[in-house]
DNA sequence: AAAACGGGGGC
DNA sequence: GCCCCAGTTTT
């Protein structure tokens, strides 16, 4: 069972009344310090993580570090003692450290804009890579999150268990100027609207475009 | 394909 | 007490 709208109408309609809803993590940064270095950071943050946790976390460790050769200083224990709240935080911690060796011998402690340098740090995974390019350098491409996937699946324009085929599937469902906006959009619709159980379909502006594939359970 | 990594918050 | 959270890596 597949919607009959395409899904740039359904986009467009969620486009307009975006403005009245909450904001995901990234948007809420102020411009300046929506650096890719931050964002990256923020993003390793907060995998598997309520971003509104994240949203305090990161801060508290971007006070003590905000560049690669900062964060070698800071360390792994450190780091860890500080990010402790976000889960995960021994992987994490670890993976920083990588990176921050990583960006300073091969890319002279700058972010890589590229999606395949991305996909080689460690710890760095499809999402985060094209997170990074879009949010952090305004390049296209399709970040996959929980949402994204949930969502477009949920709409019945996407059929899929793996959040990688669902980036692929929409590569080539989706004009080109949807691919950047799309996972903003979907964020904040899934945080606010589109939960993962209970979402409040009988408030949603666009249900009936949607074919509420898994709407009684997620995953 | 499945397990492991994990504390915090919602209900 | 149970489920989920802007996933990725390892087995």
């Amino acid at each position: 069972m597949t919607s009959s709208f395409p899904i740039t109408t359904v986009l467009d309609l969620i486009e307009a009344t975006l403005p009245s809803f909450n904001q995901p993590l990234i948007d809420q940064m102020s411009a300046e310090q929506q650096t890719p270095f931050r964002i990256l950071v923020a993003t390793l943050l907060s995998l598997r993580t309520k971003d509104t946790l994240t949203a305090v976390v990161a801060p508290r460790l971007f006070a003590h570090a905000d560049t690669p050769a900062a964060m070698l200083a800071l360390g792994e224990q450190r780091i860890a003692e500080l990010i402790y709240p976000v889960g995960f935080y021994h992987n994490k911690a670890r993976s920083l450290i990588a990176i921050a060796h990583m960006l300073l011998e091969r890319y002279n402690g700058a972010v890589p804009s590229d999606l395949e340098a991305l996909l080689t740090l460690p710890g760095v995974g499809r999402k985060t890579a094209n997170l990074v390019r879009t949010a952090g350098f305004g390049l296209p491409g399709i970040c996959v999150d929980i949402h994204v996937h949930r969502i477009t699946n949920r709409w019945g324009y996407v059929a899929t268990k793996d959040p990688d085929a669902t980036e692929m599937a929409l590569r080539t469902m989706l004009p080109a100027q949807y691919w950047i906006p799309i996972n903003r959009l979907l964020v904040t619709w899934g945080q606010n609207i589109c939960h993962p159980t209970s979402p409040r379909c009988s408030t949603c502006p666009v249900a009936t475009y949607c074919a509420r594939i898994g709407v009684t359970r997620s995953r």
